[in-house]
DNA sequence: CAAATATAATTGATATATCAATATAATTAT
DNA sequence: ATAATTATATTGATATATCAATTATATTTG
């Protein structure tokens, strides 16, 4: 019924589409699974167990988050009881950012419902093309980089 | 520096990074240019422009947004005197949503920005992969729609 | 026609994104 | 060693995303 330059002709709009898309299937199925967290504080409690010794300011770059938001996505995360943050030894301006137990638990616990997400999401979809996406977005990342125009 | 499973192979993180590195570079090439106005507005204003008898409804779902989204970017549309809203004629829940001259005038000063925005954007790469990419994208979507699963 | 249902839009609450300003602490440069 | 700079993190303001509840009007159904 849309006219006109027609959106889904236009590659970026296809993009956001898939990855909203995708963001609200993955979130779907945690709630499904009875899972009381989000995706984008999944990814900060597996980046922190994946590499603990971060800073807030790496955890952001990693998963290419705003500062502000890993800010208040960690008290979040310290309010469910799933961090403690406690004074850094040697660096009194950083907090040393701890997963407790239960978090440890629930990323266990959670990882199989994410890997089923994504070969959900990419069923039809064969390795080679999965890589050749890989590139196709890592070229535009570069492409798009404030420091390569 | 970053070891583990690595963020950078899992596809749908590349994706989210593409979408939006390209997001934050669209942005800043607009105000670069001078326009106060954020691409989600501009999307909304433009979907307008193209099929001005929608309802906000139906522009949510065009441009895949929230419903409560929409009726707040429009809120800040006619805020910045770029929409007006009247009563429907026919139809007492709806409004008519108009575009001012100005609208008018600002979607044919940016259409040259948005469009060297995608073109710089897809630099490097080739029409035959885009419309790959468009196809595994397409794939994604329905592989995550509600009601695939 | 009246009741039930569906549609259009808004509002409130919470989460995240972005930008700018700020506070502290650490590092460096003189 | 002090001053200037840099690094770490927070906070406030505004925009957008999401979910749930609500209001008003239209449409359908019995």
């Amino acid at each position: 019924m849309i006219k006109s330059e027609n959106l889904n002709d236009i590659l970026f709009y296809s993009l956001e589409r898939a990855i909203k898309s995708y963001r609200q299937f993955a979130q779907r199925q945690l709630v499904k699974h009875g899972f009381n967290i989000t995706i984008d504080q999944w990814l900060v409690l597996k980046t922190l167990h994946d590499n603990p010794e971060q800073t807030q300011h790496q955890v952001a770059e990693t998963i290419f988050k705003d500062y502000a938001s890993v800010t208040r996505i960690i008290e979040l995360l310290v309010e469910k009881q799933y961090l403690v943050r406690t004074m850094h030894a040697a660096d009194r301006r950083r907090f040393s950012l701890t997963l407790t137990e239960n978090a440890v638990k629930l990323l266990d616990n959670m990882q199989p419902v994410i890997d089923q997400n994504r070969s959900l999401a990419l069923k039809d979809i064969n390795e080679m093309q999965t890589s050749q996406l890989q590139q196709l977005l890592n070229q535009i990342i570069k492409n798009t980089q404030s420091d390569s125009i």
